[in-house]
DNA sequence: TGCTCGATTACCT
DNA sequence: GGTAATCGAGCAA
């Protein structure tokens, strides 16, 4: 399925904008969340993601969420009800709920509906659009040696990652290209779980398209839906939700079973119409 | 208390 | 294309 010239206008939407004490940026209003998760998720796409910390600013332009619908949604991390780590998608709308992945990943979702319902939107990948140098060296662990200080970069997606380990794979397009890759490039972690990204004067925020990036083209981007990368409940639902063509992207892996369990052999598998590469 | 599995990623063949 | 890495949540006993 494909919407096209779906990206919705925040603010032609009716929302005010909230602006930041101290950092002057728009960010998106609480009442933004406080719909169900299938409607943020579209919405968020082209809105910037940011996060402010001692060692400087990274922000990335949203290309691709997952709705995650709580009690109607086996997938959910909060459809068996509320435990201490998912406790903050039970909370009010706005706030980050973050979590800890195969032992080394975090990813971060953004709660929707209000308090109690547990929605969320997982924000799966990004293009940097500032701070790429402090988003490279947090991805391939190198010293700085481009000589650029920490903080906003240039803000054409062109500027000057630190090369990966290997030196093979120095894409740009991986900075925060996958829901682990993008916490690590923006360096959240659970220390900002439950962070209120619609507080003023919070590190850690989201404002509207624009506000950091060049204007893309709203009017020509084409949103396109499929099912969720690699959970094994309720996978047939198209709660995915991402800019097609970008190749900021993640690739699409349906869920793997971990054991050697035989697979069904009447395959219903790759009927999603997503992108591969 | 112990075991299984996961909203992932990077590396190897 | 396949799999190791790695650890916490959740479930069963």
């Amino acid at each position: 399925m494909v919407l096209t010239d779906a990206l919705t206008p925040i603010v032609a939407a009716g929302y005010a904008l909230t602006v930041g004490d101290l950092d002057g940026l728009a960010r998106l209003p609480r009442e933004f969340f406080d719909r169900p998760a299938t409607e943020v998720a579209p919405d968020l796409l082209g809105c910037i993601l940011w996060h402010a910390s001692a060692a400087g600013l990274v922000a990335a332009r949203l290309v691709e969420v997952e709705a995650y619908r709580g009690a109607i949604d086996p997938a959910s991390h909060s459809f068996r009800g509320r435990t201490a780590r998912n406790a903050v998608m039970f909370g009010p709308p706005g706030h980050a709920y973050v979590y800890f992945s195969y032992g080394m990943h975090y990813c971060v979702n953004l709660v929707c509906e209000p308090a109690g319902r547990a929605e969320a939107v997982l924000i799966r990948a990004g293009a940097v659009v500032a701070g790429a140098g402090l988003a490279g060296r947090r991805r391939y662990g190198l010293p700085d040696t481009t000589g650029s200080p920490d903080g906003v970069s240039t803000t054409d997606g062109s500027s000057q990652a630190a090369p990966p380990r290997n030196g093979a794979r120095s894409r740009d397009l991986d900075l925060a290209r996958g829901p682990g890759r993008l916490c690590q490039a923006l360096g959240i972690d659970r220390s900002l779980d439950g962070a209120d990204v619609c507080a003023p004067a919070g590190p850690l925020g989201i404002s509207p398209p624009g506000a950091m990036d060049p204007p893309v083209a709203t009017a020509a981007v084409t949103i396109a839906t499929g099912p969720r990368v690699g959970i094994s409940r309720a996978a047939d639902r198209p709660w995915r939700y991402w800019l097609a063509g970008d190749g900021h992207v993640s690739v699409y892996r349906p869920s793997k079973p971990r054991d050697a369990r035989p697979k069904p052999v009447s395959g219903r598998a790759a009927e999603d119409g997503t992108m591969h590469e």
